[in-house]
DNA sequence: ACTTTAGCCTGTCGGC
DNA sequence: TGCCGACAGGCTAAAG
């Protein structure tokens, strides 16, 4: 479900409610995630106060004295600060109960999402191999044609590899190509250096706004406050297979790449 | 070194 | 109404 802007979203909207406060128990429901919920965090984490919460590509990491829980949402996974006496749901797995009376509940129906631990000092291998963050400085569109060259993979594969830069799924991927004017299965070697330049800055522009609105809201994402996001009136192609591209009128075409939805304009991307 | 594929799970939706 | 397949926002590991 969630890319960078929802991640984010949950970030700003838990810290809060978790900064400075202290884990006093946790109760796992469901262990078996997308990785079992690590033995360490659960022998770690209760009796920490929480220092800050940050995110790395679309891991949170709430920091403590004695390392680092990672959060990740996966696909349907969420993240909310409620009342201990909420009701718990079938998907409810993880509940991190706080001295404040409330409980950070982890939900997630599919479980591609994880609970991690990393201890202080150290980087969990499944973060020592990921690409810059999109909005910091080191990635523009020098870094994409460097990275590029003799690469036959599809642009948008390339833009949706961790390792090359985080944060991209397929929801902005397509929105950032369509705004740069690059058809998806175009060889990321064919793309030029003023187009990778072009492209980088649409990522930005785009990620960026969809933080400001919150996140998108495509089946179920919700912030921890239980807000959802505004973003999926504003999406150009992004699950609108067959309807007139909000450009040029063309019908939106969809096709597969990466086992993945891809949706373009015919006419506006090359 | 790069590219492709399978798979982790459950819920929902459209077609028959 | 019910069944069945296709599909869903992520990502890694293994195979090619």
């Amino acid at each position: 479900m969630p890319e960078l802007p929802e991640v984010e979203t949950t970030r700003r909207g838990l810290a809060p409610h978790l900064v400075g406060r202290r884990v006093d128990k946790l109760i796992v429901r469901q262990p078996r995630l997308r990785w079992p919920i690590a033995p360490e965090l659960i022998a770690l984490l209760p009796g920490q106060r929480v220092d800050d919460i940050e995110r790395r590509a679309k891991y949170l990491l709430v920091h403590t004295q004695a390392g680092s829980a990672l959060l990740h949402l996966g696909m349907s996974g969420s993240l909310r600060v409620l009342p201990e006496t909420t009701p718990v749901g079938s998907h409810d797995h993880i509940d991190w109960r706080l001295d404040s009376g409330q409980v950070l509940r982890y939900t997630d129906p599919r479980r591609f999402g994880s609970q991690l631990w990393q201890n202080a000092g150290e980087i969990h291998p499944l973060l020592a191999g990921l690409g810059p963050e999109p909005l910091g400085d080191d990635f523009d569109g020098d870094y994409l044609w460097h990275l590029s060259r003799e690469r036959k993979t599809a642009v948008k594969l390339l833009l949706m590899d961790q390792k090359i830069v985080v944060g991209v799924g397929n929801i902005y991927a397509a929105e950032a190509l369509f705004a740069a004017g690059i058809h998806p299965s175009r060889a990321a070697g064919q793309v030029s250096r003023a187009r990778y330049a072009v492209l980088a800055v649409a990522v930005k522009q785009i990620l960026a706004y969809a933080i400001g609105r919150g996140g998108t809201t495509l089946r179920d994402f919700i912030s921890p406050d239980g807000q959802p996001g505004y973003f999926e009136q504003e999406l150009f192609v992004y699950g609108r297979s067959g309807q007139p591209c909000r450009k040029c009128a063309t019908p939106v075409k969809v096709i597969t790449l990466g086992q993945r939805s891809t949706f373009f304009c015919p006419r506006c991307q090359h």
